[in-house]
DNA sequence: TAAAAAACTAAACAAACGTTTGATTTTTTA
DNA sequence: TAAAAAATCAAACGTTTGTTTAGTTTTTTA
């Protein structure tokens, strides 16, 4: 053993972890071979099999780091008495948009797991991170329902429709005038999508206009 | 050469045509293999490079059967002077949601090809034929704008937020309550996205509500 | 009906894949 | 510092992949 005081784990399982997100994001999880992943890692393929039983296992560690850290964001805003619905369902817009343009290759490989239903241990894993997230979503909703502020609408294809959004402007950003690959993590063109959700949104949800 | 009036083409390129329809559909153009499309069309592997030269070919093939008919039907709403805006507008999200939800399972073989951009021929193949579609709607958009109906919103997020809604309920259904891989096609799964995305493209686009 | 063209086939090709084996090196334990 | 454990490695395994080759059968031409 190499150490027992390790938080960092070991350095070359970490290398792995690492090489593994930027390339699963950039070319998909098949088109990432295991002695590419050991190359770039400089690692010995064996290695993979070794920290991770196998290729999905390393994906699915990816997953486990990824995922908890925005879930955090968005119950720090829950527990915000401060805030209104509306606020709280704004500033989500806001996480979202930065987390999805700025991050839009390792959501293109979830996207793709999820609808190319061929690894169901993929779906399952993914389909329950993005649950947790979502019902902390609804609950801003319903708060505003409650309280008043927000129609009756259909929660769930509210939230389908902000995801979806932004599923479509991460895949297809080419068309969309003046966006392209390269730009997208630009404020200019952040701030377009944020703009153009909220506004949706609070012509849909808001029962007196106003910002 | 088989017949010269043979307006169904050989059968075997059409059998294969079919099957690969299905197939790529079901799994996903890299998990299908060209031994299982032959197989499953009860033809020889080495047709496929021969009627379509390649794996890709055949691919293309298949998008250039399926893309044309939809594009029709856009036009014929297009065309039709009877119509409002409006009208022609939800007529258009009617389509699409059929579409989508009824081929799902080949909607997000093209979702998948796209985002994943390891083949480069296949995106732009598919982005020109998206183009040319929603350059249709957005012309209904921009005449309800002319002619004062509409408010002037950001027409290319707003598609986006259509197209991605679609895109959104057919690769995670299973994050809306009640709804399923298998119920997709009826009648009432269908009608609750039709619902929402009209309500929600109404108070978005309307400059005065009323249905 | 004989020659030419097209359709079709079985077999082989080279390359790439994820994973495992068995041995070696490095680190930890005591 | 010797024994045990963990980490690392090069090499090989068996499969599968898309494509091609070289030959045979079928159809069309004239």
């Amino acid at each position: 053993m190499r150490s027992t005081t390790n938080f960092e784990k070991t350095d070359k399982r970490q290398q792995l972890l690492e090489v593994a997100e930027t390339l699963f994001a950039r070319h998909g999880f098949e088109a990432v071979s295991i002695r590419q992943l050991a190359k770039e890692a400089d690692v010995n393929v064996a290695m993979v099999s070794y920290y991770f039983g196998s290729k999905d296992g390393l994906f699915e560690a990816v997953l486990a780091e990824k995922f908890p850290k925005t879930r955090e964001r968005l119950q720090l805003l829950a527990a915000d008495t401060q805030l209104s619905p509306w606020e709280k369902l704004a500033s989500t817009i806001d996480i979202y948009v930065e987390k999805f343009m700025n991050g839009r290759n390792f959501h293109r490989v979830l996207m793709r797991e999820m609808s190319l239903k061929q690894r169901p241990q993929h779906v399952k894993l993914i389909a329950a991170y993005m649950a947790e997230n979502q019902q902390i979503i609804r609950g801003f909703i319903e708060e505003g329902q409650v309280k008043g502020q927000f129609r009756y609408v259909d929660t769930e294809m509210t939230i389908a429709s902000v995801f979806g959004t932004l599923s479509s402007v991460v895949n297809n950003s080419n068309l969309v005038t003046g966006m392209n690959e390269d730009n997208m993590y630009t404020t200019a063109q952040q701030t377009r999508v944020k703009d153009h959700l909220k506004a949706m949104l609070q012509s849909h949800l808001m029962v007196t206009k106003a910002g």
